[in-house]
DNA sequence: AAGTGGTCTAGACCACGTA
DNA sequence: ACGTGGTCTAGACCACTTG
């Protein structure tokens, strides 16, 4: 590892270490949930002291690529813990505690990416795409639609049933399906949302009349180096939730 | 500065000095937009090294409560900043180049807070509170109704025209009044947002017909300290805009 | 030239988890 | 007892801003 600030695309060396582990995570060296190396290990392979892959390790901590518990070592992250299975659903009730949601699969289908479609996935128009629609249902009743879609380049082989068995047979949430199964892994994601109205499709799903209040929410998640895995489409019936936002 | 480990209280340094330098700001030692001490000022003063300074800094950055400048200081965060006053607003044209809203003020009272309100700003129910009311236009044409509510204890002596002066004339927002007027810092904000049928009140003001799907966000904003400061009800009209959320 | 933040190192010691 | 992450120090040097 070397320093060269005359150079014209000098980077500190944590920002490049920070990329070699970002690297070793996308490429799957260490699979979500495993340990890392430790920091002296890795301040020996990449030549640095343990406090320039300390600041790295720190910030991947921050951006929730990986976490640390002391004493043990640092891990990759994972939607597989309970603890962040759902830390990209920002529904709480109205009232109580809160409650997690039971996934009811709708439909299954394949299709083209129109044009708005692919530039989000960054894929050409007209490529294949997996097609995912369910309802969540929150103590038993119907409260989220979505309309989920994913380039079927991604997803080779999947099926309903291989769906309908992570999720229901072993409590898993899609993303952590698509860690398990294909590795990729979820790390962030952004929302637009906008104030709709339930229509023919949307209102028997959720039990509201139509022209009931509806939120929509549309979500593309990326893996590491922000590439676009997954659209979705929500369809929420705010009656009894609501989507909270933290403001920093 | 003292540590001690075998303490039941005990805290890391540089938590201690993250706090420390919070009262600072809290009290109004070092005002928005003034630079606090240097690093090695600071290790001074606390008796600390500089690195444990900095560590505490770093992380009073990260939460916007400093910025830093190299070469030049580190200096108390602030909404009068051309490039963070509108930190706290998450709306955005579904097409074209971002745009920054006019506000239009309609209503100026005062009252006293239900339960509702007086648990979500921590005060006493019943007890005063300034009422605002305005219409946010975005290219001329009205986007958001908001109603605003914070406790007059916090607002000493404030008037329609002081808030017209300031952010017509000043071209000021709501948050760097309360910085410059009242001492006053916001620092974080919660949102609870819901799907909403626009009403007689609304569906005038923002120019859409009664039973049109809204936004309706309920926000509490906090200054240091997690300090409540200011309560305020939106309506979003987001036929041209939508909201955003990034999620990591 | 002087002062500020930004990066990097080497080493010490503490706290936690496991064996 | 040992290895891991967590804290703290002291000092060196770089990059940016100002006088």
């Amino acid at each position: 590892m070397k320093k060269d600030p005359a150079s014209a695309n000098f980077l500190p060396l944590y920002e490049q270490i920070k990329r070699l582990i970002t690297r070793g995570l996308a490429e799957g060296e260490w699979p979500p949930g495993e340990a890392i190396p430790s920091e002296m290990e890795l301040a020996r392979r990449y030549q640095v002291s343990q406090g320039t892959v300390r600041k790295a390790i720190d910030e991947l901590v921050k951006e929730n690529y990986l976490v640390r518990r002391q004493g043990k070592g640092t891990f990759v992250a994972t939607h597989a813990d309970d603890g962040t299975a759902y830390r990209f659903l920002h529904l709480f009730p109205l009232e109580g505690e809160r409650e997690y949601p039971h996934s009811r699969f709708i439909g299954f289908g394949r299709g083209k990416a129109d044009a708005p479609l692919a530039k989000r996935l960054s894929v050409r128009p007209g490529s294949g795409v997996v097609i995912l629609r369910r309802v969540l249902e929150f103590s038993g009743k119907p409260v989220v639609y979505d309309d989920i879609r994913l380039p079927v380049a991604l997803l080779k082989g999947i099926s309903s049933a291989m769906i309908e068995d992570h999720v229901n047979a072993h409590k898993g949430t899609l993303y952590s399906l698509y860690e398990t199964r294909y590795a990729i892994r979820i790390v962030s994601a952004q929302e637009r949302i906008c104030a709709a109205l339930a229509d023919e499709i949307s209102a028997p799903l959720l039990n509201v009349a139509i022209g009931s209040p509806l939120l929509c929410i549309e979500r593309v998640a990326f893996s590491y180096n922000l590439q676009p895995v997954e659209w979705r489409k929500s369809y929420i019936n705010t009656e009894n939730y609501y989507y909270f936002d933290e403001l920093n």
